[in-house]
DNA sequence: GTCTATAAAGGGATAGAC
DNA sequence: GTCTATCCCTTTATAGAC
């Protein structure tokens, strides 16, 4: 009985996460997410008080498990430049596998208020965030790390973010849209940047 | 005569960009323009024939000027590396001084159709975007032209957007968001990077 | 060119049967 | 737990007076 409740918990989630992620949350109306689950509108009011409810529900499953993901990178121990090189495959890899959750974020990041970007800090961001930063310090001592750890971050995601347009535009070629290709292109750029300074 | 309709047509466009660059299209509704212009929103209808078209236009004149403004960093004839500084420290300030052509170039890109991605392409980006690849390959020819023009254009703007959740995220100072602090680091960034290119 | 009034459609949400 | 039916509100857009 509860168990049948969560199963169809989980499969409104599961259906509203693109929904929200493609076109936003004032675009999806209950009607549309009832249809995409294969039940009406009313029924998702038993499973959640109301909308605003339902996409704080679709946000945190989207996001869980992504941080841990991304902390995995700092779990072996290997030098900070073999580091630094999975860690931008697995974001590249990341951003362009799951564009629900790229877009989700860059929907929060724009209109969330402060109490949600504050969830998003604490839950998603953090703990990335903080070993970012070791890592951006010791590759590259003399920057500060903050900095580059929004570069790192702003070097794959925009990449991917810029997708849509990409296409129109003067140079582009299909490869471009590879997470491999742009992996390789970001860390010769950073490499040959940080590699000057270890050189000093 | 056709002047006061003018004058109407321009106030109407002026209120309504930070509208829709603040809170999305849908967000903004036709009675709130009317306030912030100070008429009633059957008179709006006076002058565009629905909102899609208000929006629109409210588009293009936000766009228009912007991509006059971009190029001529391309105007002066120096060396590229001061070309590559000037250039990074006019896109940081560009985004840092006008949010509004920045989030509405954002959610173009998120959430417009082919027709309005193509317009985007065309009479934003594509000069601006041709120049950034003949600078690149100036200073960088060793890396894919079209590549190397994105991931300049990502280091300058994510910096900004992440700037509402920035101060919720290790290591964030206030200088963070200071235009000339990050146009300084992407450089350095950057420069480390072709430096070594430039002396194989 | 701006107004009031209103039509027409769609949204979120609830009541109550099954 | 899901349904039908419905309420109430907001939205876009139009008609017609001034």
């Amino acid at each position: 009985m509860s168990k049948t409740k969560q199963k169809t918990k989980t499969d409104i989630l599961e259906c509203t996460i693109p929904l929200f992620a493609k076109h936003g949350y004032d675009k999806v109306s209950m009607r549309q997410i009832a249809e995409a689950v294969g039940i009406k509108a009313a029924s998702l009011y038993h499973h959640f008080p109301d909308k605003q409810a339902l996409y704080i529900e679709a946000l945190s499953q989207a996001f869980s498990g992504h941080a841990d993901f991304m902390s995995e990178s700092f779990a072996l121990k290997v030098n900070p430049e073999q580091r630094l090189r999975q860690l931008i495959l697995q974001l590249c890899t990341l951003v362009s596998e799951d564009p629900d959750f790229s877009r989700l974020m860059q929907r929060e990041i724009m209109d969330g208020d402060e109490k949600r970007l504050q969830f998003l800090a604490d839950n998603v961001f953090r703990d990335f965030f903080n070993d970012m930063n070791a890592l951006c310090l010791s590759f590259a001592p003399e920057q500060d790390p903050h900095l580059m750890t929004v570069s790192v971050l702003g070097l794959v995601v925009y990449h991917f973010q810029l997708s849509p347009v990409r296409s129109f535009l003067p140079g582009f070629q299909n490869s471009h849209n590879d997470p491999e290709v742009v992996a390789r292109h970001i860390l010769t750029l950073l490499k040959n940047g940080y590699a000057k300074a270890l050189m000093e």
